[in-house]
DNA sequence: TATGAATGAGATTTCATTCAT
DNA sequence: TATGAATGAAATCTCATTCAT
């Protein structure tokens, strides 16, 4: 309901972004089967009929909350601007990215945990995401070419593999917070610690290709 | 209650390690929300009420089962004999150790992650917990130390760093396995993946602090 | 469910005044914990579902009960016509109402009774019943300050404490009549028992103020 | 268990008291239904089997906790030496006992409240009950033929009436407290208040019995 | 496109009590 | 006289989902 006009909202995609908005938030904060319908519902200006009537299903919000999860980092690397640099100096561009992105989005984090607690089963639906990242792949794979060719790299380490590496030190460190940080003793979240161990992910990435 | 006998166990040890087989099994099959104490209580020779009798709830459950998985491989690390190794051999044969841990049980990866989607809310409560892992990291500081004494190592990266990024990947690789293996059509589970991705993440921390 | 036709009510209205009066009669018959809410839900029309719907849950459900009880003595309260009697006439008449109240509304004695062995706490939840018996003791001030001008009133008691005494011997007879008619041997519901109490509890309040 | 001696209490008399105290606790804080019998032996130096050992079920509990009250009045009465006094100051002094019994015994009117809400279903079944408060009556009636005969007072109220009264104006003072002092925004707890309503309660029953 | 009311099946937890020793 | 372990039955409450309008 629109309170100035007395009329019905009418517009669908702000609806759906509007529920889309609670559900992520209601799934990060409990995950997807401690996420409650009627708790996502009063997140929302809509009523709980609504989200059945979008998305069919708790999961299939789900699903939805995880698309849209991932299409905007997609949305984000174009940013990077990497054809002028040195291999080493792209790279090294590449992993501060990857690094920020996952240190800024837990939440993004957090998805992808759960879907993996959940085997990975609504991703397996999704038609859209399959042909996501692929360009990170492609990109990571000019790099490595290009400073093997020039010598500037001496292990030509696949693209996947390298990305693999990348994105577990990013993601463990913010994935894994909680526990980690419990037995170590540690306070992940803390500026200085963030700055140092983006060097170090950096300094990693770039010796495993360059190291004699 | 013995099926056989029809006479009462009378055995809390065995009973609780039953309940605790039990929940494990559930736990890692469905997380800590969607585990239900009556699937629980049905892969048990007891009754759910003793759940409750033992653990008082889910959730204590949950922190038991987490505590035993943790001590688990605590009970498995002095096996480890590096005393007689170059450091860099030390070091590749704990990376390969946590390698080889993280890839045979996935239960505990799981079981890890799960608590990290709750926050580390179980953990925090635990005792037990606190005075864990740190034997690794002595372990670790001891190669390192050596290594840049001995001039083999020319980085001194902090022990619970180079824990963290060696974790990272072992982790990584069986957490993420499902979401990983969807977006990039790979099946991480394959053997010749496996020995690659083993002797790629030794190299990794090698280099990390080998490489000038 | 309307067991005739097989269709839903969709008469809230009428559904909330089911459980409330089955509720009720459970809560009188058998206390705060030891109501059961199956059992309430077994006098419905509804199913246990719909109590939680509408009131939250059992201590809910009881405060819904006990605002109900309250408020049917306060509707009838304003049917006493005082205006035109002499004080001790009216004094006299609102102590019968009182008497005759609490004599035929042992529910109501009841329901009291077990908010005072819950130490009130549903009632501080309330913001009804904060503005109710505030009638009588205005009622009950008139009648007092008048028959003090006129003389027939010789101790100017507080209408409170006026209206403290006369409730705990209207009160008392009805909650304690099973203890009390145990111990000495009476049975307080015996209608002449009740006449000559009427009587007297008339008596005792008139010549607390009027007494020399 | 003495922890002294590392031997068992084996003082029958002392574990049945302990129990007794810790169940009067119990029942008084939650009520009959309200009570846990976990509770009650968590607050013992005994186990839970004992309660049954001693007093057969929870009501048998109850019953013992209700009888030992009663019976602790009945111990103090005798205290009273009314025999020198004028009618009108012993019918004063005794109901200033009662008064001052309620307010200080809180715990003995929730007992008895109880006892009502269960419909004096325990108390039926006491034999030792039965035979007391009897002295009571016998002492009241003592006074008001002595006040009749001798012109003090001018009305011979049944000295169980009397009694009922002065008992209804105590009891429900402390017993319904909750209720009232939430309704009447009044602390019913304040000394002051207290001192007050002693004195109104006393020339209440006086007044009763001398007013022409 | 929207909604308030309704629901069956099942979730977690509790309770007074008894058994085997 | 004592006890730790055990329990069946039932208690309160929750959940994703659908109906009638």
């Amino acid at each position: 309901m629109d309170l100035a006009t007395g009329k019905r909202t009418l517009d669908p995609e702000r609806t759906r972004e509007g529920i889309l908005a609670a559900a992520h938030e209601e799934f990060v904060a409990h995950g997807l089967s401690g996420a409650r319908v009627d708790a996502i519902a009063d997140r929302t200006a809509t009523t709980k009929r609504m989200l059945y009537y979008y998305f069919t299903s708790k999961e299939g919000l789900f699903l939805a909350v995880l698309e849209r999860a991932y299409s905007r980092i997609r949305s984000l690397e174009p940013t990077l601007d990497l054809s002028g640099l040195s291999p080493a100096a792209a790279l090294r561009k590449l992993t501060d990215f990857t690094f920020d992105y996952h240190a800024d989005n837990p939440d993004f984090v957090r998805l992808v945990q759960i879907e993996n607690i959940h085997f990975g089963r609504h991703l397996r639906m999704s038609d859209a995401v399959g042909r996501l990242n692929v360009t990170v792949i492609e990109l990571l794979g000019d790099i490595i070419a290009r400073g093997c060719r020039e010598g500037a790299f001496r292990h030509a380490v696949a693209a996947v593999d390298v990305h693999m590496l990348m994105s577990a030190m990013c993601f463990y460190r913010v994935g894994n917070r909680h526990t980690f940080g419990q037995i170590f003793a540690v306070d992940l979240d803390r500026p200085e610690l963030r700055a140092a161990h983006k060097q170090l992910v950096g300094d990693a990435v770039l010796r495993l290709l360059t190291a004699d």
